[in-house]
DNA sequence: ATACTAATTCGATGACCATCGATTTAGTTT
DNA sequence: AAACTAAATCGATGGTCATCGAATTAGTAT
């Protein structure tokens, strides 16, 4: 309600740029103010019309009206446009745009897809990208910190599918778990 | 058909980004590449939906693919970003985007309007703006250099009007023609 | 106060396009 | 070669929005 988030700012700007008209009215209003008769008249276009394409380059900040006599002469907010193209060579506001979308959403829908409802695996996948998705899942039963014999790992992978040795190998192979002397366990970070 | 005007280019850069999810995607992409698949995950939305987005994205040069195993990884071209960023703060650019604009089609739209079918002027326009766009009409008439007497200029404006008392009147207060001694020319610039 | 005028708002219409599911394509693995 | 898979393409559908004309508003001039 109150602030408009990043993402929704930008959104706004480009928007409102992604016009023909409305572009062709922003470089115009860059050389001079005009009012709605004189850019309707330059445009082709029905007063109602620019008066629409204005209001929406208002809700975006870059333009302004100021009143004169009979008219309102519209001008464009070169102040606003370069913050805009400022922050888009900042390498803050991007990622920005991003937060909050779940980056493990992919990792879940493959476990997903190979879980019977039980929650156990219904196959190990091929792919490697997915097993990866899958061992990644798999791992998150392991503490840090705690060191495991060959038959307890085998117990807990087991939960999750019968061919524990293949499940094993890859989880090392991955570095998922690490292995020295007959002990696994799960490295930081 | 062979190069793209820059009004064109700027277009298809900011409608590229006038998206929700393509604004996602590209913030998502400033970070890592990704698969088709993986920002179908994390945006829930299918794959051929992203692959259209990654494909106006791709028209607008700001994401290219890369072959890997199975997948195609896309990445976000940032200097094509940048580049249009700077060119946004180069002060250049926007005057372009209206380059080709006839900045007249007010005056003549008034000259127009206010025009019986013969040429002459139906009335004179009380309107201040309006009436500057007829006078600039007018002083076509009169050639640099030339100095007119009182009865020619009159003979002139007559051809538009019968006032010619006020149009002279008018002329010479916008400066349009300048005065002295009885005689009138039209002044440089 | 009345008449006039530029601008805005409103309702309707048509075009563009985001999204989906189905199909096809390109490339990989066996 | 055959089987498989991610990605791309296609056709259809629904929603957003540019544009217009008509009605309204705000402000100026007579």
């Amino acid at each position: 309600m109150n602030t408009k988030s990043i993402s929704d700012e930008l959104l706004e700007f480009f928007k409102a740029l992604a016009d023909a008209n409305r572009l062709k009215i922003v470089g115009l209003l860059s050389q001079k103010g005009f009012t709605v008769e004189q850019l309707a008249a330059m445009l082709e276009l029905r007063p109602s019309t620019v008066s629409h394409h204005l209001s929406r380059l208002a809700r975006a900040g870059l333009v302004s009206a100021r009143a004169e006599g009979y008219y309102s002469v519209y001008e464009l907010e070169t102040d606003a446009l370069e913050d805009m193209a400022r922050r888009l060579l900042s390498r803050e506001e991007l990622p920005a745009v991003a937060a909050g979308i779940d980056l493990d959403a992919f990792d879940r829908k493959v476990v997903a897809d190979f879980s019977l409802p039980d929650g156990r695996l219904e196959t190990i996948p091929a792919q490697r990208k997915k097993l990866l998705a899958i061992l990644r899942h798999i791992v998150a039963d392991f503490r840090f910190g705690s060191r495991y014999g060959e038959k307890r790992v085998n117990e807990i992978l087991a939960r999750h599918h019968e061919d524990t040795a293949t499940l094993r190998r890859e989880m090392v192979g991955a570095g998922l778990l690490q292995r020295e002397a007959g002990k696994y366990w799960r490295p930081a970070s």
